[in-house]
DNA sequence: CAAACACTTGCACATTTGTTCAAATGTATG
DNA sequence: CATACATTTGAACAAATGTGCAAGTGTTTG
């Protein structure tokens, strides 16, 4: 009887099955773990991080914020716009000024989701 | 008398000078914020956040993590090295195997810094 | 309604980054 | 010592990203 010939590469066998398994548990819900990817990812710069931590203050108009942060109005608008997006900021119009301030309430769901993950 | 002239962008013009100071104090020590931003990067890439992920439960080789993580052996260990190197990772050899796991202890740490920057 | 101003946006560009392939390293085993 | 195997590493490449300039939008003010 021929013996089993192992495949080649390792990608294809597993050592360890149940915690192989036990592992892709924690990472099924892929969605979930590529919301949290973004986030992370958007903290993971440090003009945008910078504008986050100045904003945990109080709230600062795109002029203040460039200087807070020593970059231009251009780059922190750009900045800006990622983190509007991803719902990390939020903004107040008034007049010709926009004031930016940090959105607390999605953030905190943000940090929920990651405890959860994490956590246990 | 001359009226002063206002510089003509708004970089160099501050409008509420005392939130700017108070934000700049918030990022004045660059070094920690940069090593923040690291952090976060690194977790901001799915690979590399699949691969934390999977790791919280137990130590697993570099050929299952690959399995786990839906990847290859090559791409997850050029992650790892950016892990390790970042030490929120670090690894134990048994024979021609690698076996990874959270780096617990700096990583409480680095959640630590991230918590004093955040918080209040 | 023209000028000033705060901010946004599109474009272009250099840089960084993630992935893959192929080769190298190091370790066990017959 | 040759082979098999797990992992690492280097090189190459496409894709993504951050920045700055210049032009555009919208709002206030004289």
């Amino acid at each position: 009887m021929k013996k089993e010939k192992k495949a080649p590469v390792c990608e294809v066998e597993i050592v360890d099955e149940k915690k192989v398994a036990q592992a892709q548990k924690k990472i099924a819900d892929t969605e979930q773990v590529l919301e949290m990817a973004e986030i992370f990812k958007l903290l993971g710069e440090p003009t945008r991080l910078k504008i986050v931590l100045s904003l945990i203050n109080s709230e600062l108009c795109v002029c203040d914020l460039a200087a807070a942060v020593d970059s231009n109005v251009s780059t922190v608008s750009h900045q800006l716009r990622l983190l509007r997006n991803a719902r990390l900021v939020k903004y107040r119009k008034d007049g010709k000024m926009v004031f930016y301030s940090i959105d607390d309430k999605h953030i905190n769901d943000a940090i929920e989701k990651i405890k959860e993950h994490t956590e246990e």
